[in-house]
DNA sequence: AGACCAAGTTCAAACGATTGACCCAGTAAA
DNA sequence: TTTACTGGGTCAATCGTTTGAACTTGGTCT
């Protein structure tokens, strides 16, 4: 049944959006995208020119959807910018509230379906590669390539940083991604608040420890 | 032009493995697989009945294919086990052993657009997610448990060693699947052997941090 | 040796179905 | 009148699969 009050379009966007992250591209029609957000197979063309061009303003909403959590992890960092600059322990709680909220982007019920769309546009690239990488991708891995030069007294810039960066990136995000393999291997037959909560903890001990602050996990707390 | 001395199911599982690592199934089309691998359409029924058991046959095979990495990484873990308990040193140099393995199974040339498959089909799973993960994926997941298991002296039945073992993974193979976007973010034409080089290093860094072994990094050295 | 045959394999051609795109007349609200 | 759609129909292209003939091979019979 249609949503009142969401237009034609936004409808649109959303319905083929969940449909893109389950499948590829070539693997969902027009006219599933159209018989499933209850909509004429002519407002794709209306709207979006073509499928192509539904794909990818599905792409530019995303990242304007996901602008509170890169606002969110910039306002984190910033906050910590203000405190004390040799407080560890203030770093393992920036880095503790990072992760938390990092994973949350990934694998909360809201934003998950977008997450999975991102990265499978970034492991197998179409012309969408690079506005999700400019809107929200370059900006999450710089934020944490600052926070993680913060810490280590390295510079952003290098090489070591940068790639570290990547690797907390990925094991944040990894959880949204390998659904399947993670409920497989878990036991799980579902990833409901509890298991995204001992999730977190895992996650967050783990990136605290690598970034030398070990020490500090039992004086943070997850929340 | 065709290899001489494989055979045509050979050539049609090599081509259509690369193939279908590159694209969605339903983005390789039966005529573009037959052109490429230099083989009439009617060989994919012939020889695999249709296009979903050629298919799972190239996944069978890629588990056959795979074995040495899981001897490999066991015969790491065997070797271990026969050495002194209680030597940290031991351990760190068998994780940096391990993850320097694990990372060429993912990046190697040789091997990786099947580890850029099965990824995939752990993301989007089909028919042959059971397969890849009861021929593979269990198997390395199982021995990273032991590992973290052995070090932590927690249970490997632990959720939280799992869990561990699962981020290590993720971290591990995440740049066979990133390529696009390690390049792009590292500023790096291609993944050669001398990025590699760099990725093992600062990858065996890390997990031996994340294993409270960070102590002794400069005591070890990467092969 | 040469003729023959059956199984294994490859071939070109065609099948029906589905795809994305396009067109245009109609409708309802602003 | 303009904007935002709906509904139906057509189109060429491409899809996975099937068909039946042609070829190759190795063994058997004369």
């Amino acid at each position: 049944m249609k949503q009142p009050g969401s237009s034609t379009s936004e409808r649109m966007l959303e319905t083929a959006g969940r449909l893109f992250a389950d499948r590829a591209f070539d693997s969902v029609s027009t006219r599933e995208i159209a018989a499933a957000a209850e909509v004429n197979l002519s407002a794709i063309s209306y709207h979006f020119h073509n499928k192509e061009g539904l794909y990818r303003a599905v792409f530019e909403k995303i990242v304007r959807d996901l602008k509170p959590v890169r606002v969110s992890l910039a306002l984190i960092l910033e906050n910590q910018l203000a405190a004390a600059s040799d407080d560890r322990n203030a770093y393992a709680e920036t880095v503790t509230l990072f992760v938390s909220r990092l994973v949350d982007s990934a694998i909360s019920p809201v934003t998950r379906w977008r997450m999975r769309l991102i990265k499978r546009e970034i492991e197998m690239p179409t012309d969408c590669f690079q506005i999700i990488m400019e809107g929200h991708i370059n900006v999450i891995h710089d934020l944490l390539g600052i926070l993680i030069s913060k810490i280590s007294g390295e510079s952003p810039t290098t090489e070591n940083v940068r790639l570290e960066a990547m690797s907390i990136l990925a094991i944040c995000l990894q959880y949204a991604l390998n659904e399947e393999m993670v409920k497989a291997r878990m036991g799980w037959s579902d990833i409901g608040p509890i298991e995204i909560e001992g999730i977190k903890i895992s996650m967050a001990e783990m990136v605290l420890r690598s970034l030398n602050l070990g020490d500090y996990i039992d004086r943070v707390r997850i929340e």
